[in-house]
DNA sequence: TACTGACTAGAACAAAATTCTAGAATGATA
DNA sequence: TATCATTCTAGAATTTTGTTCTAGTCAGTA
């Protein structure tokens, strides 16, 4: 019996995922060998290649699920809330408390963006989004129709509110400011809701 | 007499570049290969490598000037501008001049960050940052002063101003927004006033 | 003309990614 | 408990990609 043979099945392809996510951490996609992934997590190359496709494969399933992770809560927490300016406070403050209680996933997730995606995954990234664009806009409608919301296109409303936030996290996670972004939930909610309130 | 000896020296290099970039913008940067550059650019693998140490640093080489392209027209009018809801505004559009004007950088700028910069590349890039850090940070002073202004930590005043253009420049440049930041010019010159100002 | 240094070509080499083959662990079935 | 199909693992073999090396060519210049 082989002595890594325990960590088997669902175990071992979780180990892969881990360890791959450690290696991309540290030294960005591009930077971190297959063979670094194997090392790190006890298995061998056909273990590797049976549980992911390729290194391509690895990256876009940690995507993924990152982006899951962050956006459940944030829809969770939004069809729960009837208030506008409370729906507004709800999405940038889940935003910042998912980035401070996961840097390493947030981290990972901002190097990973932007990166070209192909085949099943760029469906469910596409799928992913569609699900959180028509969330958001079921929530905004009515506000939007009471006349408390502007009545701005979607996109343009992800922007004013995720955008600077998106910002401030990137260079808080790079390391380029003091401040913990929940320092500044305040002012970032305030603004966003300045930016789109009627 | 080789029959691409014509382009030597400077044109060489920036056939490459060029090349480089067409390749980035289609494929991501992960997915050209030395090979693709090498035959779309007509240099040969020597001469490449010549001109550069690895693909890495043509990434980098590109990367860096793409910034310093944006940055100079902002900094130039910038300080040609002594009113601070002008000053605002002149943020938001030249941005989105950029953006528009030059969406293949655009892209590739938005697709190359988040990698890790290392060596040369690394201070060139923190130069360039701290140059634009010391120009806002001049910028704003005297109108914070005059209480127009809100006292907020620079990083602040990035996030809440240019935020929002980046997430909806991201969003058009990857084709899932209909209408061109431009339209939008004047929302996100308001909302980065409305966020910023006393 | 002969010399210099920047530049180029493409073969040689090294490193990394991926595939392949043989076999071990697991769970279902008789 | 024996056997069988399936899932999973190991590590060698292969392919692909990145980088280095060597022998030059070319343009300018003394």
């Amino acid at each position: 019996m082989s002595e890594t043979g325990q960590a088997r099945g669902k175990s071992r392809r979780e180990s892969i995922l881990q360890a791959a996510l450690d290696c991309f951490t540290e030294h960005g996609i591009e930077g971190t060998t297959i063979e670094m992934i194997r090392d790190k997590s006890g298995a061998s190359t056909g273990s590797l290649y049976h549980h992911f496709a390729n290194k391509e494969d690895i990256a876009s399933t940690l995507f993924l699920d990152g982006l899951h992770n962050y956006s459940e809560p944030l829809l969770k927490g939004l069809a729960a809330c009837s208030d506008a300016r409370d729906g507004i406070e709800i999405m940038v403050t889940s935003y910042i408390d998912w980035v401070t209680e996961n840097p390493d996933w947030a981290r990972f997730i901002f190097s990973a963006r932007g990166r070209v995606i192909r085949g099943a995954a760029a469906e469910a990234l596409k799928d992913n989004n569609r699900k959180q664009f028509m969330a958001l806009r079921d929530w905004l409608q009515p506000h939007i129709e009471q006349g408390v919301l502007q009545p701005l296109p979607l996109d343009l409303y992800h922007a004013l509110v995720n955008g600077p936030i998106q910002d401030y996290c990137r260079a808080w996670l790079a390391g380029r400011v003091r401040h913990s972004p929940r320092q500044h939930a305040r002012t970032f909610a305030n603004a966003a809701w300045r930016s789109v309130a009627v």
